[in-house]
DNA sequence: CTAGAGTGTGGGAGCGCTCCCACACCTGGC
DNA sequence: GCCAGGTGTGGGAGCGCTCCCACACTCTAG
């Protein structure tokens, strides 16, 4: 399709050598008729060239299919124009959630109109985690985009200390000193459960997430805030503690009908803890939702396939995507500048099962 | 955690310089008490070296917690150690499926003992297409992965003429001259098939994909050669043209209803077509298997949370994607080798819907 | 004892860029 | 006429590596 200069290369063929050599600047200098400089003025925007200069060098680019070596430009100026997304991924299940690919959208969405590369790079164990930080200590990318953030993972430590522009999704408490974008964690969850209450339940439960991450403890502060509200004490009987999996959504939904089985309400954490509560509750014989109204979190797929469709809690994940790549594309060219935080509004979003 | 060495830096701090400076090879050289060409030695793993020279050598790395420049590396060998997985996302549907996020486990499981990265990056229009050109043109990855290959799409073709170290997830057709891994689609839907038949369905119809998609083409195809296999004959009125999106499925179901009222068992290509094809006939007052069985495709996420749950073909997801890293690697170390295809088994998954 | 074939080693050259200094060439004001 | 202050330009230096040649040193065979 593009031009591409084909000449005869080395009489050598062979020691594994490359079909084709890329034209160099040099040599792009040297059909245009001008110096190195002039055409890496060009190349990269600058204004000092005069017309005749910039014409010429930009139809011998034309003419030679001539892209500019990316590792050469590192070497000089130490920028790679690449930015990594993290995912310390402890399991397969945050991958099958659409949370991940809905961030990657947002954050590719606002990389669109720049010439950043997009680097996924998931930490799944202990010797993953080392090369990650040889790879960033490498300065291999300009910033790193962080999801998933639970209280003791060292990451978030390591981009500290290494002072690389980083924006993290959600965060470690509130003193959280790196940049970050999260949603109304708590507003959202309040809101699940001012609507159970509404709807006349009287016995809201709820089914957290590991409460090593802000974002479950968050959500079970909303929970809280809005019993409280209404002038309901908060009873730790109607809290299961569990893991924002489907499995454990059930051994916790088993365990709650056990201690309470005159709960008539659960607001869940995740939407797949729903999933699974909801078959514990139907096996109990538990009518969904005039028994018991569930409630999930994420308004994920899954919300849309339950049985009845299950009413949820939407955040805005891929607008928290762009936003966190706005956020570090700032903090890439300004850098010492101040963190920012930024939260995101959350809404209801009311289906058959409350 | 790792130490660094925390020199004072030069006495101009400004400028947007980084805070700061990494050793060099040169550095750790000089304190080593050796040559440059022997720390290169030792880094890259060459038995040229006495002991005592390597041990001196990793010693100075440690002490100055050196790390390599790969920049610099990439600038001579014109190598980049890493290598990009593509993804032509039309939609965001094809990121909430856990088909691509089972490919990246996948690749990542089976990289996880080299060192090379993965970078993710997404194709989702023209302007993205050009990108991904020039990034590939300029060489700054050693290899692609590419999955959700359509039969139009020009990606293909220009791996073919860069030359560049290639793996497909699925084929344009028959004589893909690129590597590739897929699943045994034909033998799976022959499979699904095989079983409604078996279950005593008469009138079996299937939902197809986009038939610019071989995938498509070869699950249809399988539908085919199972019905004639048991002396059926193949009848258009049966097969129903779509997506492989729900709300296809829905559009697709219900002209299939019209059509052919007296139906009593239906093929989709995917889950999500599938669970689509579900309500339409529950709102058409079927009742699933005993009116009408369904069999979906894919096994994903979906399948377990339909009601009743869903009988679907497994492919092995995850293990396509070690295929084709694993394939990638070698053409990489070996260039010029052979192409090589794979296909890998797939499995029925009987749940209730057949 | 000497030629020959290993080993291990240092360091020059060079990858393809950007940075920046020096130099030409233009103005215009005195 | 001169000098100051622009503007555009060429090309040297150097980023941090790897490659490879040359040079010491072995050790063995004749």
């Amino acid at each position: 399709m593009s031009p591409t200069a084909q000449r005869p290369d080395a009489l050598h063929p062979g020691v594994g050598g490359r079909a084709t050599a890329r034209p160099t600047l040099e040599e792009v200098a040297a059909l245009a008729g001008v110096g190195r400089g002039t055409v890496s003025r060009v190349i990269n925007g600058s204004p000092r060239v005069s017309t005749k200069a910039r014409e010429a060098v930009q139809s011998a680019i034309a003419e030679l299919g001539y892209v500019p070596n990316r590792a050469a430009r590192t070497l000089v100026t130490s920028r790679t124009d690449s930015i990594a997304l993290v995912v310390p991924e402890a399991e397969t299940r945050l991958f099958s959630e659409p949370y991940f690919s809905d961030i990657i959208s947002g954050v590719s969405a606002e990389l669109a109109e720049t010439d950043m590369q997009l680097l996924l790079i998931l930490v799944r164990n202990q010797r993953e985690r080392e090369r990650l930080s040889a790879y960033l200590t490498a300065q291999r990318v300009d910033g790193v985009l962080l999801v998933s953030v639970h209280q003791d993972d060292p990451l978030p430590a390591l981009l500290e200390s290494l002072e690389i522009p980083s924006v993290l999704a959600g965060r470690r408490g509130d003193l959280e000193p790196l940049s970050y974008v999260h949603a109304d964690n708590a507003g959202g969850a309040r809101m699940a459960v001012r609507h159970l209450l509404r709807r006349g339940c009287t016995r809201v439960a709820t089914l957290t997430g590991p409460l090593d991450m802000e974002v479950a403890q968050a959500r079970l502060g909303g929970y809280r805030r809005a019993l409280e509200e209404a002038g309901r004490s908060y009873d730790e009987a109607l809290v299961g503690l569990a893991d924002f999996t489907e499995e454990g959504g059930r051994v916790a939904m088993r365990e709650l009908l056990d201690r309470r089985p005159d709960l008539d309400g659960v607001f869940c954490a995740s939407d797949v803890m729903a999933a699974g509560a909801m078959q514990v509750l139907r096996a109990a014989g538990r009518r969904i939702p005039d028994d018991v109204a569930v409630i999930g979190f994420d308004d994920s797929i899954v919300a849309r396939h339950t049985d009845p469709p299950m009413t949820s809690v939407r955040q805005p994940i891929e607008e928290m995507g762009r936003t966190m790549a706005r956020l570090l594309l700032d903090e890439i060219t300004e850098r010492g500048r101040a963190r920012r935080q930024v939260v995101l509004a959350t809404e209801l979003v009311v289906r058959d099962s409350a």
